[in-house]
Parts: C-alpha cells; sequence; structure tokens
DNA sequence: AATGAATGAGATTTCATTCAT
DNA sequence: TATGAATGAAATCTCATTCAT
C-alpha cells in the first residue's frame, strides 16, 4: 500500500513548521503540531521520536555531506581533496544543527539514514587514506577520529563567533599534518 | 548576617547527593531532596536554578583549574606550561561534566564563581602570551580561542573512547604551535 | 463533542474517592488522586477548584432536594408540604456537608448546578408562598430568608448532638407560624 | 518572674494587627507578624496556635457577654431579661467573629477564658431558668440548646444582610415561646 | 525573649506522551 | 489515519511551623 496523499502532507507540514525553528532538539511537540497545523498524535504517528525527526530533517544536509565526499574523491589533489572535505563537512554541520547527533548516533536510525551514513563513512574513508598515502596527514588517525575531531570543531566555532571559523578550522587542519 | 549551620549542613548534602549522580543536568529534583535527606523546597531555596546547583557543583573543579593556571605561570619553560596547562584543563573539564556549561555560561553566576573565571582566564592568559612571547604558539590566538579549542576538544574526546584523549590533544597541541 | 469513557471513568473515580471523606473541604489533592487510582493532574483538571470538586459531589442531593421540592407542590394540605420540605431540607443538608457551601455559593457554579438551584429556589418559593397564602406562615419572609434560616439550623444541629435536630427544628417552625 | 515589658509589647502589638483582619481564622501568620513589626517567632511563642490568637482577641467580648448575662439578672421582667439576652448575645457575636469558635470549642483554652465561659453558662443558665419558670420560654430546652440556637442564628445573619437580624431573632424567639 | 532564615509537606502547574474517538 | 482531550510524572511554588542564632 503506497503513502496516502494526505499523510504526506501532514508529513511534509511538520518538517515545514520544525524547518522554522533553532534546531537544538527542543522544541515542544505541541507548539510544533500547531505550528504545523496537525494533531499532536499525527506528529508521533510521523516521527515517533525526537531522533526520528531530527533524523528526518537531517535527510537532506545527510545527502549533500555524500555529495561532497564522493566529489572530494574526484578530486586530483590528494591533500586539497581532505582539506576541502573537512571544511565543507564542518560548513554542513553548522548549517544544520541537528546533524551531529544523528552522525554520532549509533541506532535508532532510519533504513535509509543508516545506509546513507554507511556511504559517508566510505568515501571519507578513502578521502582520508588518500591523503595519508601521500604523507599529507597523520598515518595514526582514522576516520572515526577525523568525524569526532569535526564535531569538536563544530563545537568550538559554535562558542565562538562566526569570525573564528576559519582560524579554529586552522588549527585542526594544521595538527592533522604530518 | 553569616550562614546557619543547618543550612550549611543540608547545602552540603545536597551537593553530596548530586555528586552522586553523573554530571548531566538532568537529576530529578525530588530524588535528589529524597536522597539528601532534605524537603524538595530545601533543594529550591539552596539551588533555584539548574545553573546554580551546576555552578556550586563545579567550584571545586574551578578552583583546581586555577591553580593549575597559577602553577603553570611557576614553570620556567614557557611551551611546556602551556602544553601542561591545556592538558591539565582538558583532564578537569572531563572529570567534572558540568564545568564546562559553568565555564562558557556568561551569565547567572554566583560573585564567587564569577571572580574565580576571571582569576582563571587572567592567569591562562598570561600563560599564553608568554609561551606566544617565545614564539611557540601561534600569534593569532588569544585565551578565549584556547578555551573554545580546549571545549572542543573535550567534546571530541567524549564522543570517542578513553585512547583517543592523548591523540586529540596532540592535534590540536600541534595544530597551536607556530 | 462528547466526554470521552475514560474520562468519564476517571471523573467517577474521583468522585468515589472523595466521598469516603468526610465532607469539609479539606481533603488532600494529593490523596485523593492516590486513592482514586489517578494522577494529581488528573484531578485538577477534572476539578480545577475546590469548589468544583465540593458542586460535582453535591450534585446528586441536589437533585434530590429539587425532587422533594416538586413532591411538596402535590401534598394537597399547604402547611403540611411546608412543613415537611423544610425537615427534608434538612435532612438533605445534614447527610451532605458540602450542600450549604453550594447552595449559598452565588458564583463558581456548573450550569447545571445554577439551574438545579434556581429550579429548587422556585418550587420552594411555590410551596412557601402556598403556605403563606393559608396563613400557616409569617408573611414577612421571603425563600431566601428560610434557605438561611435551614442554614442556621443545620449549623445548630451540627454543634449539637444527634438529639437535639427535632428540638430545633421544631423551634423554627413554630417561630414560623403565623 | 513578672512578664518583661518588651514582651507585653509585643503581644500587645500582635493582637493591634490582628485585629486590623476580619475574624475569620486565616490570616496568614507571617503577615500578621510583618503588620506587627515582629517575628514571627514572636507570634508563635505568644500565640502557639491558631486557637490562642483567637481567645486572646475574644476575650473582652468575652468579658462583655458576661456583663450582660449578669446585667440581664437584675432585670425584673424575665421574660424581658431572656429576650434582651439573647439578642445582646447575637449582637457581640456578630460583632466579633471569632468568638463563636471560642464559645463552642470544648478545649484548649486559657483558665481565664475557661473560668468566664463557666461564668457566662451559669449567669445564662439563670436567666433561661427564670424565663421558663415564668412560662415564658419552653421547658425542654435547655442552656446549651440556646447557645446552639443562638449560633446558627448568627450564622442565619451571616448568610443574609443586615435587614434580616431582627427578622431572623423574631423568629427565634417566636420559637422559643411557650 | 526575639528574630527571621530555613524547613518540608503539600498545593499547583507544566508538558511529553498516550489513546479513545 | 488524524485528532486533540486526557493523562500522570515531574517540576515548581506556597506557606505554616520550627529552630539556630
Amino acid at each position: 500500500m503506497t503513502i496516502r496523499a494526505d499523510a504526506l502532507r501532514s508529513r511534509e507540514r511538520i518538517l515545514a513548521a520544525a524547518r522554522d525553528h533553532p534546531r537544538g532538539g527542543d522544541v515542544r511537540l505541541n507548539d510544533l503540531a500547531r505550528e504545523a497545523g496537525v494533531g499532536v498524535g499525527t506528529v508521533y504517528r510521523h516521527f515517533p521520536t525526537q531522533q526520528a525527526l531530527t533524523e528526518a530533517l537531517s535527510m537532506g544536509t545527510l545527502a549533500r555531506m555524500l555529495a561532497a565526499a564522493r566529489a572530494a574523491l574526484s578530486e586530483p589533489e590528494a591533500s586539497v581533496a581532505f582539506t576541502g572535505l573537512v571544511t565543507e563537512a564542518l560548513e554542513l554541520q553548522l548549517s544544520d544543527g541537528g546533524l551531529q547527533a544523528v552522525l554520532m548516533s549509533p541506532d535508532g536510525e532510519s533504513a535509509e539514514v543508516r545506509e546513507t551514513k554507511q556511504e559517508i563513512y566510505a568515501a571519507f574513508s578513502a578521502v582520508l587514506q588518500r591523503a595519508q598515502a601521500e604523507k599529507a596527514v597523520r598515518p595514526e588517525v582514522n576516520v572515526i577520529d577525523i568525524q569526532h575531531l569535526i564535531c569538536g570543531l563544530e563545537h568550538s566555532v559554535r562558542l565562538g563567533d562566526e569570525g573564528s571559523r576559519d582560524l579554529y578550522t586552522a588549527v585542526i587542519l594544521a595538527g592533522l599534518r604530518c
């Protein structure tokens, strides 16, 4: 059975309403429902947990991150590819406050999210290994470490003002170099 | 008027009970009260907000951080002093899950917390400037940046396992070098 | 929209629990909730004020008082009707310790209570006027006075023991005669 | 040891403040203390219970009631004495909203209150018996009944407006006649 | 004896989640 | 499937009373 048209409309309305809020995981579901013009029950039917809603909201950003990782694979210069990908990933995480939670959570994900994350992971890993093969990046870090460091970097940047982004990124990238 | 002995006892009991809980800011106030053997009202009287409780719990760690910063000022080797202080600060933040919130929050602090934070800031700043004077640390970062980067580092380490601490610290310290 | 079955069940449970307590307006709401097997919030949802609960508890007695007043209208002998009704009203007020408050309070009533009270008032008034027309009751008292006197009578009887009821009633009825 | 001057002053201040409030037994003791310019503890020291305060406030009225009862004993006409005393007692109870509670409470009284009440009771009883000896009052009522009926009468009058006092009193007095 | 900060039981409110309609 | 009233756990506030100073 295919998804009903009205159900789809409800879903879209809820997501649209959620996008009007700063991402932080603490929207009042009742408020969200009111703003979306649907009942609370409908929100719960579509997104049984906060996590499910967060994931749905991040699906688009996740796709863009996968695209960026794949694009980096085509970049001829390995260190440029790596540097660019880290910068791009940070950019995306800054633009989507819920993305970090989705990336870091090990469970509760939809199949689609899980698969996308694995593909991102694989592509990211390839970019990192290419850079390490060229002695452009410390050999002892793995892709998990890179993700953790990017998340920490995102955290640092959020604590500061907009201007600190490039400086902090430069510190991390310099620290990762051989 | 000085604080009453019984009030002090209540306060200590509540703090002791709170210390038995993993820091995360989500203890049940009722449970806390019961465990401390006091009424809920008493908890609210002593700590009107979650922030007040968090601050009180971090006061000890804050004092240790100030001690560490001052000790670093006596270290003859400027770069060693800086490196050691960053490592020590990270250690303290990892040991006290509420400390970062206290360090980063601009308001709602008790006078004691505010003063201690300012002293930490001053000592930290002196250690940094000494290291920068010796060309041991990038000249474009200031003490605020260092604190943000340590907070990000704490975040990264919490995402990983225990073993990642030294590696991530090494990355940050390397990135900060001239 | 009609009342939900579960809500009605909760309501009934709360009322049943409240009936297990001596009427006096000083039941512990928390206890009431526990005894009724519902949350405190549910009690407050159904009965936002003490007054609302009192009214609901008295609804049955109020209905019986209306029935008594209407029955008195069918009694052929006017003075017997009046005497019987006063006696009956006292009986009901003695059996329901919250009834007097409901009868005397001018506001905060549910529509149902308000209407029933008005009907009681009208029937009572007719019974009184019939008795006055027959010179069986002082012409200068009105139905409000009768209600106030019955409330005072209830008060007197509650101060004494069971045996004083008939005597005090006799005094009032004698005093009301022409 | 005699009472300290400052303690007496405190006591008087508290009573003065309490007299500024409508008697109903539900003054906030903290408010009372503030208005009296003393600490809450002082209020509790002087008047350990609500009852103690009520009694102290009623002491004056109680004395006036005793005076009235004794005066009635000197009235040559027994039925006039009785009627006048009932009217006077009602008057006093209406003027002092806490008096009924003091009169009706069997315990918790100060020795002075207890004695005064007994004297009132004795004098009232004599007035009643004289009236009954003259066949002016129903023989089956005793002094306790009279007090209960006056309390009920007070209650009735409080429910109505000022104008109803004489009517309700007339009803009761008529009902008490042989 | 006087003080009022401190206490805790209980009252009331909030809100995420459930579930009858 | 959609709805939102209903739920109750937990948060928060109030206030009569106690007790350290």
